[in-house]
DNA sequence: CTTTACTTGAGGTACGCACCTCATTATCGT
DNA sequence: ACGATAATGAGGTGCGTACCTCAAGTAAAG
């Protein structure tokens, strides 16, 4: 015999197809007595519900958004590509999915935009924006709603979430670290870190964990303080250039955030005799020409296209209310060089 | 309207639910007009089969069955743990797994179980094993029945699997010998290369890769002939001890294949003043530990749940004549250090 | 104009499950 | 012992597809 249905389960527990039914879908009007009887029989026989069945049956459709920081970043963009080779896949079939831009940097404006999401809408939600209370709140009443939440690339960890999509941002860090540590000549000199915002919890997170290991690992190397550029290409131009001057022999930079453009002009533009040690965040059209062009040495990021394909397995697993494979779900932090990126 | 079924196309194409049915499923008795007009509407509708309905009504199960060299090897471990891993998730709704070990090393034990296979028994393959003359027969017999066949690991490129399903080991080797470079203290000094048999075709591509980017990149260093250790410890042991006897100042290793217990144990008795950088391929439990406890320096890997994951859902894409997400498929070269491993 | 072979239609059953209705049987309080 | 309520059974329909049978149709060959 084959895997165990609906109509084992019956007949082992002596009881009636109904019934058996009522208790795998939690329906009301069965006895204790009698829920338990039907469990044993499921647990005794190894009975697993046949998903593709069950989703037949009952027409099921995954309605779901995602909620990305609206602007022109590279890094977004990635994503949302990834999205749309997602729905060319399997991993949505039954699925469809919502792009939902929110003005990242104004709390007020996500929860606007938030508040207008409602179960009548979508059946799960994965959001990537800072995280503020306003967000938390948000997340909180679509969890009562019933809503299922992921966070994705930036973590929500003080809000009721029921999964985090991305890395550990510390530990991508501390990888950095590791890299710029070692591929600094004579592991040793300076090493200049620039981000758009130090506000963001991922820059900081990675701040710290580099910081972590430059110091356990790397005594002669001195890392300066992190200089913000506001995604603003002149005023990176400017930061750097004062940098540079200030201190000729910065032998390394560590960019912290995505936006990799503005730095890269602003470092060709010095013209410098010796070509700093780049270590850099994300893969996008832009660190991936630079990287096969040996301007940026490392860069640590993680896989987009694992990362919305795990998103829309997690909220689905949590729709049908069934286990994830953690192994399968754990986004890996991704070396890239010039000699493995694709 | 939702999806468009068989009915919407019956109705479009002015014909019968059984017409469909025969264009669909490539059944005979249908005049080449009435095709088209079927796969016209199809098109037009833009209708795609319900996977999930077709599974049910055609009570699919797949019988895959993953041929694996015979031994103790760690990597191998590995790989089996991963299979009962992905047993446990639902990459394997409908799916049914069978180990089959071979006598890696020779070719007619392999041929002699691979002969066994056949279409009533399992509805895919996936087989490791160094290509032979053999295997590569055994291939074309089994595709012969109609069975698709991925290569797993180490690709058979001459014969005509279906799929591969692994990283590119020259490129692999390339990103070892950039890390090897530039750990290296100055970018300097005797590398020697070690590896349980230069037959293996894994171990040929990644000297090949890592030679390629010392030349063009690091002048400086001097790559030592490789050194075959055949899988006896002893012999290992001696290896190392004459090669760092006549070459005190080599300062790093290159450990092409996956076992590392037998290095790691000679370099240890070595008891060298100064540890030489060591890179090594494949994450086990040994080289997971050395790499946390430094006495490895970096893991060029392959993620083995993605590779048994993915080599299931290929194989189901080629049992289901369906395309598959190569962007999924992919299996990406990780580089693993103390700071990003888990 | 038959005979024959090939096409097509109509309709059914099944897959494993969800969800519905209606009737029947315990179980309880009074 | 009574009605009231809760628990259960019996049976159906549908999801989208596969696969089967049988009858009826068409066209070409003799």
């Amino acid at each position: 015999m084959g895997r165990p249905t609906v109509h084992d389960i019956a007949k082992e527990a002596g009881v009636s197809l109904a019934t058996v039914d009522r208790v795998l879908n939690a329906r009301p009007g069965v006895r204790d007595a009698t829920v338990k009887r039907v469990k044993t029989a499921i647990e005794r026989l190894g009975y697993k519900r046949d998903l593709m069945a069950a989703n037949l049956a009952r027409q099921r459709h995954y309605r779901f958004c995602f909620v990305l920081p609206m602007g022109d970043s590279q890094f977004v963009t990635t994503i949302t590509e990834a999205l749309e080779d997602a729905l060319r896949s399997h991993v949505t079939d039954r699925v469809s999915l919502d792009c939902l831009p929110v003005p990242a940097h104004d709390p007020h404006g996500v929860t606007r935009v938030l508040s207008t999401v409602h179960h009548d809408q979508y059946d799960g939600v994965a959001i990537m924006t800072p995280e503020t209370p306003q967000v938390r709140d948000a997340v909180a009443h679509l969890k009562s709603e019933g809503i299922p939440v992921v966070a994705l690339v930036s973590d929500l960890p003080n809000s009721d979430r029921d999964h985090f999509v991305g890395i550990d941002n510390t530990a991508a860090g501390r990888t950095a670290g590791m890299l710029m540590g070692r591929f600094l000549k004579g592991n040793r000199g300076k090493v200049m870190v620039v981000t758009s915002s130090m506000l963001a919890r991922d820059s900081l997170e990675r701040r710290i964990g580099f910081d972590q290991v430059i110091r356990e690992d790397f005594p002669d190397v001195e890392v300066l303080p992190s200089a913000e550029a506001h995604d603003d290409a002149d005023r990176m131009a400017r930061v750097v250039a004062t940098a540079f001057k200030h201190r000729p022999d910065i032998a390394g930079v560590y960019s912290l955030s995505s936006g990799n453009t503005a730095l890269l002009a602003a470092i060709r533009a010095l013209n410098l005799p010796r070509h700093p040690v780049i270590i850099a965040h994300e893969l996008t059209p832009v660190s991936r020409r630079a990287l096969l062009d040996r301007e940026i040495d490392a860069v640590i990021t993680q896989n987009v296209g694992h990362l919305v394909r795990s998103a829309i397995r997690v909220l689905r697993a949590k729709c049908d209310k069934v286990e994830i494979d953690a192994a399968q779900e754990r986004i890996r932090i991704d070396i890239l060089l010039r000699e493995n990126v694709t």
